[in-house]
DNA sequence: TCAGTTGAGTTAACGGCGTAAACTGCGAAT
DNA sequence: ATTCGCAGTTTACGCCGTTAACTCAACTGA
């Protein structure tokens, strides 16, 4: 067996899947507020109250939106990282994160659903947990932020591997900070020393932190095009992780 | 003259500031998708039309309380950097960056409204220009907005002035960031090296970063609490304006 | 083959939203 | 004293998310 998918269930899949095209095509046309259950409803020439049979809410069918999103962003990066040598590890996070730009600039919209403020989403006086059902995954979205993040952190952890770069041994990371690593690290099952991670976060912060201001335009009281302050910045981590003669201008 | 106020003018203004002091509350407490035009006028006792007189638009409301909010958050950092020696610009920077975060973590919904993705305001299919009235501010949020950088890049500056840490020349910067660059700082009245203004981009640019993962929870999957690695990165910063050895925990 | 069940979809309705138009009534200005 | 401007109202329109009650076709089991 393992095969119990009847017909019913994959129209379901399919119906499933046309109500977030749907729904992915108003967030591209009219951004994050222009999500509207009847307007996807409308646009699949149903009536709103029918989506109900696929989304218990609109906040459910943001969630996999953002999942699907999520996964996209992680395909294109994945494939861009592909198509450099193998062993070109240091080209390959600095071509993800060139890919992880390009992509934000170019779906702002998708860019501000996973990145923008969560606060307006969840966080309301909904039920302290959901409820806890093993068997569907409770959050879509952070699984797949996790994925999303993971392949930053691998790169970088990669890079560490085959040529270590210089972090902070254990014992001198603040200690207020090493046990919250430590308490993290005890998810991976790599064995690395807690700085690479600190590494790692530090190095992020400052990808998301270009990427977001440019894609939010608070960049742009000081320059139009920042792509320049990016590539500063791509080359300064090279620098940190030990690769700054490999740093190459696309 | 010049006292021109009557009491109906000061009436208004008094009213002017109830809305906001309302919209406030209802920012505060409910985040920025719980703020209605019905809901504010609800809490002062008047119908949603009344407002009209006051805002031609929710919009327009919105984009007011952007402003207060920017000048509130700018008043706490300057405050904060006034109770420094006066000629510890170091000092006065880190305590201000310090006061940011703080701010930020305190003040969630605020900081989502001012720092968070600004694709759903704005942006829409809304008139190409807003009417060139030279009389009124046509967008108070911006000036706001650009006061609130200036405290940032005007400690940046001060530092160099101080004593001059190490930047590009001009003509090591990459041309086209440098054009840019230069472009932006022709609107501004100080004789400074563009790498000044480079390097004070980039700190800006990290503890953007910083405090907005922070703030939005995007760093909840590695730490609960993210004061060390803010602390790590003001270290960081400190160390590219030439001040590694003044940095202090607080 | 026929009854019973399931589930996709509908209509109708509730309460919320932003906003526009028309109207009321008071304070101030002429 | 009359007029006028403006604060505020009522009413209305068209959106929104969500619920309840219903219809009807397809699948199920005897």
């Amino acid at each position: 067996m393992a095969e119990p998918i009847s017909r019913r269930d994959r129209l379901r899949a399919a119906t499933v899947q046309e109500i977030k095209q749907a729904a992915r095509r108003a967030l591209v046309e009219q951004g994050t507020g222009g999500l509207s259950l009847r307007g996807v409803a409308r646009d699949l020439g149903l009536t709103a109250p029918a989506l109900y049979r696929y989304f218990p809410s609109r906040e459910v069918l943001v969630t996999h939106l953002i999942a699907d999103v999520y996964d996209e962003v992680c395909a294109e990066m994945t494939a861009a990282a592909d198509a450099q040598p193998a062993d070109d590890t240091a080209g390959r996070l600095m071509t993800v994160s060139r890919t992880f730009r390009h992509w934000a600039l170019t779906h702002p919209a998708e860019f501000a659903l996973l990145f923008g403020s969560p606060i307006d989403r969840a966080a309301r006086p909904e039920a302290a947990a959901p409820p806890p059902d093993p068997d569907e995954p409770e959050d879509p979205a952070h699984e797949a932020g996790q994925r999303f993040g993971a392949i930053f952190a691998g790169l970088v952890a990669a890079l560490y591997v085959e040529r270590p770069f210089p972090v902070q041994a254990d014992d001198e990371i603040e200690p207020a900070l090493r046990d919250q690593l430590k308490a993290w690290y005890d998810t991976l099952p790599v064995p690395l020393p807690l700085g690479v991670m600190q590494v790692f976060l530090s190095c992020w912060i400052r990808l998301y932190g270009t990427v977001c201001m440019e894609a939010f335009g608070h960049l742009r009281f000081a320059v139009e095009d920042a792509e320049p302050i990016f590539e500063a910045e791509l080359r300064s981590l090279a620098g940190l992780l030990g690769h700054a003669e490999t740093y190459r201008r696309p």
